[in-house]
DNA sequence: CCAGCGTGGTACGTTGCGTTACCATAACCT
DNA sequence: AGGTTATGGTAACGCAACGTACCACGCTGG
């Protein structure tokens, strides 16, 4: 009768054995790619039997879309959950970049970033799970913060979907790609906070030295 | 006494050929990604013997580093060979980008960017080659054209590499990312030119509605 | 203490792939 | 025209990898 209550207790229980798995598959597949991570390799990092890994993901493409979906919601995870509370609009696009380049720097999302555009035609669905739960819903948020701030007067812009991307786009640009290409190392906090300063700062201000033409 | 001349002709020139090969095997190497693709699937596409493949590149590796440095730089080639010489920096700036938005738009230069991005870790010497000669060498060049507006004090800013970057970055948004992901079809003209114009308008203007304090 | 089952390790069947070799054929040069 | 040479096609050779099977071991549970 004890069977009956989920799982029988395992030397290592099924979810800390699962979390093992996913964690050294992770490290191989954001390395080397989805088709170059043999099953072996994995083996040979988490120990075990490869019936461990067959009897809980079923298969390689099971496993993958495991890693990458647990991956993208664990890194996400803090963007999603909190709320962005700044004062005025500056404090919280600061705010905001900030978490953002955290997220988008921490090297899980940047392997889940790499083998999801890589195999972006193989497995369609996991690219718009991805999308959308991370830079597209980021892109939202941001957009609806924009909106209010374009009720209130605040600014003046077209189309505030256009404009999140922009600003998205800023915090990941070509720092950004010098890391996902393995150019660079990541960056440091004050790195980081002088790209979240800089962007903000011309999102809001501009570059010209001639303010804007009060028309 | 005829082989002395270099190259003996062939039913297909030798550069031809080289250039069927290419072009096949680079729409399936960005399709599938490097490992994925099977010699017998270029083959398949562009008849003929593996042994003329291999004759020419010698091995996958060769005709791989062969396609990406290729594509690469067909594809960047406009952006290097002609002059950016707008009237003010306004115009430069969407002269600028247009070039650059239509480059990263090109289903070739988004196949080179999603492969070298997910083979950054085989092959670290493409992924610097390709940095460096596009966004890299892109982004040098609008640095030295912000220094120049700086100088003149048109603008000013602190830092004109992270500044040009931003710029770039604004171009290559989440909506270059969706496109890349697969999940919308590449931009007609009419959105490419809103795109830029907004990115332009925010860089030199920012969003604010009240213009920035003289001091 | 003993039965039962999950686990670790290894080995296997099959398939696919990179690379090379072999032959028939069609084009080029003298 | 005839020989030479490159090309097309097929096949073969290792080798690696997905997925499975077998077997010994140690933990669960009465």
């Amino acid at each position: 009768m004890n069977k009956d209550a989920g799982r029988p207790a395992k030397r290592l229980s099924s979810h800390e054995r699962r979390s093992l798995i996913l964690d050294a598959a992770a490290t191989v597949f954001f390395e080397q790619g989805y088709s170059a991570t043999s099953m072996d390799a994995i083996i040979e990092r988490v120990g075990g039997s490869k019936r461990n890994i067959y009897n809980e993901f079923g298969s390689k493409e099971g496993l993958f879309t495991a890693i990458v979906s647990e991956a993208a919601e664990s890194a996400l995870r803090a963007l999603t959950a909190e709320e962005i509370g700044g004062r005025n609009l500056r404090e919280t696009l600061t705010e905001f970049a900030q978490k953002l380049i955290e997220i988008y720097m921490s090297p899980k999302l940047i392997g889940v970033y790499r083998v999801t555009m890589a195999e972006a035609f193989r497995f369609p669905d996991l690219a718009k799970a991805f999308y959308d739960r991370g830079p597209g819903r980021t892109a939202l948020r941001l957009a609806e913060v924009l909106e209010d701030a374009k009720q209130r007067g605040e600014i003046e812009i077209d189309d505030c979907r256009i404009v999140a991307d922009h600003f998205t786009g800023m915090l990941r640009d070509n720092i950004h790609l010098r890391v996902v290409l393995g150019l660079q190392p990541p960056l440091t906090v004050d790195e980081k906070k002088k790209v979240v300063d800089s962007a903000v700062a011309i999102f809001l201000d501009g570059i010209l030295t001639q303010p804007k033409r009060p028309q």
